[in-house]
RNA sequence: GUGGGAGUAGCUCAGUUGGCAGAGCAUUAGAUUGUGGUUCUAAGGGUCGCGGGUUCAAAUCCCGUCUCUCACCCCA
């Protein structure tokens, strides 16, 4: 029987391990210019610090076992657990702000769809001990700050963004009480996902008084935040959830990244977890899931066992975001080969050991180089070179009699002849 | 867990009324014994997802099954 990959897993040829190394490679850079730090934790963990947080039926949805000494373990679903349990472990002796970032692969066993796998890396971004929405607003920017680099555009994307605290205050202002506010959060994050007349029925079931249910209505039809103002009415909490809202978009406008961001009620987020603000980031043009979700959960550290310290992040996952970067055209710009810089050819079998004295030179200096295993006639070496995708080709032939090589410019065209010792000692000073 | 779609060469796919298993790309070799990209020629590569049925004859029709995929549920 034919093994064949495991269902919502993929595999990495070397052009996909490209696109994969494309997307990696810029998620660390825009968190290192940000000023994160980088951290990873084991890829399984003890499956009760997962039902911890989110119950039981999460163990439906990840990989989980049990090791030869009965303990029940899962593979990581997610990284904030880990996080938390490692932040938590030190807390004393952590400097604060702690600003941590990880590209952890992840396994969660949901049913793959477009873009959704069972197994996925996932960029996250985490500030812990800041109250103040500078944080949550440091946060947005480094993820925007990535996909600008990745060449996405204002035109392509947008974040929405909106407030936990100021739905939950809100809807206890119109007299929702508060043990129903999650079942009513789980409408309310239906409202941009469903047919209008679908979500009214929704809200139907989840708030029987008509007359609460005409004002959250009327809430979620709001567009900006002054008319949440009028909403708010007298009711501090709500007064309070506005204005960081307020300051939370000036603070974006500051760093230069307003016109990616716009508030949107509808912005819920399904954990229950979250207890601020929070955002998602979507693509403008396509019906796809959001590329990345985030917000404040100022309950994590304490919900592992640690102080109540605040926390904000985000995640951001390699599925929709591949998707996104293809459909814009984008990888094309992501090398796929090695760009090889030298590529040698000798014109008789008899030069192929100075052939090769030469390539480990040209090696040992720092640059990349290859050659034919077959040799051959030059022609054939010179086809393979640009195969290859080689800049430049070293030729050795008759004149190397005299120590001298030939370089040819396999973009231009064109070749020099050259002395050896000048060549190598031309390697060491470049760059 | 529920419902749709699709499985033919490494990839993208064609395959007529049931009648010899095909193309493009890719790979390998040659045209080319000191000069590549283009071009031309040839070759290799198949359990037509799997099992059963109908038939003189099945990639094609019927039944079953598996896998993948898309949309729901859920979404850390």
């Amino acid at each position: 029987m034919k093994i064949q990959a495991v269902k919502g897993t993929r595999d990495f040829y070397p052009e996909d391990m490209a696109r994969r190394n494309f997307i990696v490679d810029g998620w660390k850079r825009a968190s290192i210019r940000n000023g994160f730090l980088e951290f990873d934790g084991p890829i399984f963990e003890y499956l009760a610090m997962y039902q911890q947080k989110s119950g039981d039926e999460i163990a439906s949805q990840l990989f989980a076992f049990e090791d030869r000494g009965e303990r029940m373990l899962a593979i990581r679903p997610e990284i904030t657990p880990t996080l938390a349990r490692m932040v938590n472990q030190r807390i004393n002796a952590l400097p604060r702000p702690i600003k941590w970032f990880s590209v952890p692969r992840l396994c969660r066993a949901e049913r793959p769809q477009k873009g959704r796998l069972r197994e996925f890396f996932q960029w996250n971004v985490d500030i812990i001990g800041v109250d103040d929405c500078l944080a949550d607003a440091e946060v947005i920017f480094c993820a925007v700050d990535y996909l600008i680099e990745a060449g996405l555009g204002s035109d392509d994307i947008v974040v929405r963004i909106s407030s936990r605290r100021l739905l939950a205050s809100l809807l206890e202002y119109f007299g929702i009480e508060e043990s129903q506010l999650d079942k009513v959060y789980a409408v309310l994050d239906k409202k941009a996902k469903v047919p209008p007349e679908a979500f009214e029925k929704m809200l139907e079931e989840a708030i029987t008084d008509a007359d609460k249910r005409v004002k959250v209505m009327n809430l979620m039809a709001a567009e900006t935040l002054v008319e949440l103002e009028q909403f708010a009415g007298n009711d501090e909490n709500a007064k309070k959830a506005v204005d960081e809202l307020k300051r939370l978009f000036e603070y974006l406008n500051v760093m230069g990244i307003s016109e990616f961001c716009t508030f949107d009620i509808g912005i819920v987020r399904g954990l229950a977890y979250y207890t601020g603000i929070v955002f998602e980031i979507y693509d403008k043009s396509q019906q796809l899931r959001a590329i990345c979700g985030g917000g404040r959960y100022d309950n994590l550290l304490a919900d592992f066992g640690g102080p109540k310290i605040t926390a904000t992040g985000m995640g951001m996952g390699d599925c929709v975001l591949g998707i996104v970067l293809e459909e814009k055209g984008i990888f094309s710009k992501a090398a796929v080969n090695g760009v090889i810089e030298y590529f040698v050819a000798y014109a008789e079998d008899a030069l192929r050991n100075d052939a090769l004295n030469i390539i480990a030179k040209i090696r040992r200096a720092g640059k990349i180089a290859d050659f034919s295993y077959k040799g051959g006639g030059l022609g054939k070496q010179l086809k393979q070179a640009s195969a290859a995708g080689a800049k430049q080709c070293v030729i050795i032939g008759q004149e190397y009699s005299q120590k001298k090589l030939i370089l040819k410019d396999m973009i231009k065209g064109e070749q020099v002849e050259i002395v050896e010792s000048e060549f190598l000692g031309q390697l060491k000073n470049a760059d």
